[in-house]
DNA sequence: AAGTGGTCTAGACCACTAC
DNA sequence: TAGTGGTCTAGACCACTTA
């Protein structure tokens, strides 16, 4: 019948899109289903979680595996470093730093970095080419705290990927938005001011610290697929 | 404080972070790891697995596992029903359907769900309210070969959260761009025509076909996080 | 050909929590 | 307090892939 966890996960949710278990209800125990499809619990655990984490179901202690009334979709988001995505596009990528300079941090990216403003920092410019055209405008301000003290030359290397191989990083978030081109920004994605920009914020922490913040414009058109 | 594997993972990370297997070499096997740290060997493996999941780490069978050189961030995204979105802010939610009729489907929404364009389509057009403003103007394709024959009231229960809770789906895809308001959706958005939208397009698909395609656009200002 | 990860088993102990 | 999921163990077999 079943050859391994994932073709029993794959039967339990069969079952319960046909509706066996209607959203809110209980489903079988681990030891019954074990018991029922002549697995051992360990599978059975394995395949039931792999459905909570899918947001299928929902688990809890003594009160056992329900399925979901709201089921939650998860979508995941690969992000490469940026010369990958252009690349896995069958792309020609390049990047061209703008500018590099020292600087106090503004209000906003010091929001973002729970810093306070003022704090020296470094702030780049970069834009990223595919095929030549413009594919992103990156400006990033570096905490030079957290980082080592020979940096390299970014216009050779870029700091996405200089950072990733160098500084380790513990945890981030990612914010989606869109807002109108600004001058500079409509002059280096060659477009005009207030065309809709796909903006894409990232902030990255380390151990000890924040470590950068990133504020990524793709050029109108541009898209960012995730699966289901 | 134990709590087995993921704290052999968190370990075996801050030996990858702290640079005692650069990127791209190897680790050491499972057995081997099992042995140094006395567990069995399955709780290795799923701390690995869990690290290769995470993409900090690349496994491949004979090979071994070495650590990613360009490792790839996987952020997750929660995609609740819009009104928990909306009732998760502390908002009150609401919605108001603008249109709905049976149409033939064009060409856009065709090709993103598989399907010929003229096939018979049900279209609705939603409104979402936070707190009484504009959160969402949600355009809807419905694929009828794959729905039940008797369909509720969409004024009443919006189609986001039937759809959930009655047609099985299987996968589906998410787009994110930039576009600028058409007068139609500025009107809807209570804001002025061209105005960067955030559109958040999504496909979904179930066993036997395509379910619907669903174009969501948020006004300016709006921003979707994601975790890394 | 041999070593690696992928998976399963049968049994066990524990933490949690609904009853 | 009893039942549930979370996890670990020691051993085993297999598929795969590289050397």
């Amino acid at each position: 019948m079943s050859r391994g966890w994932d073709d029993l996960r794959a039967d339990l949710l069969a079952r319960i899109r046909a509706r066996e278990w209607p959203p809110g209800a209980l489903i079988p125990a681990e030891e019954q289903l074990a018991l029922a499809y002549g697995v051992a619990r360990a599978t059975v655990n394995r395949a039931v979680q792999a459905l909570a984490e899918a947001g299928v179901v929902e688990r809890r202690k003594r009160a056992g595996t329900r399925v979901a009334t709201l089921p939650v979709r998860k979508a995941r988001l690969d992000i490469p470093v940026i010369r990958r995505e252009v690349e896995g596009r069958g792309q020609t990528y390049a990047h061209r730093l703008l500018t590099q300079r020292r600087e106090v941090l503004p209000a906003g990216p010091a929001a973002r970095l729970g810093l306070a403003p003022g704090v020296p920092a470094l702030r780049l410019e970069t834009l990223h080419l595919a095929e030549g055209r413009p594919y992103a405008y990156e400006l990033r301000w570096l905490n030079p705290a957290q980082l080592p003290p020979d940096l390299p030359d970014f216009a050779v290397l870029s700091a996405n990927e200089w950072l990733v191989a160098t500084v380790p990083f513990v945890s981030g978030d990612l914010v989606f938005g869109a807002e109108p081109a600004s001058r500079a920004e409509a002059a280096a994605l060659d477009t005009d001011p207030g065309a809709p920009l796909l903006v894409i914020e990232r902030t990255t922490r380390g151990l000890s610290g924040p470590i950068t913040f990133v504020r990524l414009c793709h050029p109108p058109g541009h898209r960012v697929t995730m699966h289901l």
